[in-house]
DNA sequence: TCAATATATCCGCACAGGCGGATAAGCTCA
DNA sequence: TGAGCTTATCCGCCTGTGCGGATATATTGA
């Protein structure tokens, strides 16, 4: 219940939602959403950590970078959750700007900065 | 986008989410509210004022009785989040004890205070 | 070991929104 | 109209958390 209810908090912030959007796409690492979300790498960091902590997303590091991906979701709510969350959130405008632009840095930068 | 969010951001606190759940079983007032949750009275009229302006629910007057109900979802995605709620909060424990107190109170009280 | 890079955390500041008691407003009936 | 309910809003207080620059940490390669 107090677990339900953090459990939304964690999508309650519109950077959030645009992380674990782009998470949909597969694993990521902080450049590569820094580079999408315009945002500074402490804002990025900083959502990643309440991400984490609250089960939406697992980290792992692979030499310097660290990759993010969508966790196994522990209760059938939260799975049924993320799989609402995967049919529909690509169907938002902004989303689709950010998938977009991930598309075209992946395409030109093979490496971060 | 910033709707979305904020639309989660409604589910985001256990009263919140308790009152919704509560309404699931049909139009309520808001001394149902207050019997069953044990919350003071303000503390539920607020979250209900949160819920209204979030869309979740809608109120209408009747005489001196506000009574609230789930409101008809306007987006794709809201109405199947509704659902899924519909499914899944009632397998929650304390939504469970909500819900028995509920059919208590209204077996006992028919009318308010 | 030192420099470079990527990421996490710290910091101070600002604001949304939680809380519940007190008060205002709306409705009904005598 | 005024008493009695019910509900909404106001108030002051307080915590959580947003922000982004600055700093610390971790890793790699020279």
């Amino acid at each position: 219940m107090q677990t339900t209810a953090q459990f939304f908090k964690a999508l309650s912030e519109e950077p959030r939602l645009r992380i674990l959007a782009l998470l949909l796409n597969g694993e990521l690492c902080v450049c590569d959403l820094m580079a999408v979300l315009q945002l500074p790498q402490s804002t990025i960091s900083r959502h990643l950590a309440y991400l984490r902590n609250t089960g939406w997303v697992k980290g792992r590091r692979r030499e310097v970078w660290m990759y993010y991906r969508l966790a196994e979701m522990e209760t059938p709510l939260a799975r049924e959750l993320l799989e609402l969350l995967n049919r529909k959130l690509p169907e938002l405008p902004e989303i689709q700007q950010d998938n977009t632009k991930l598309q075209d840095f992946r395409r030109t930068n093979k490496q971060c900065a």
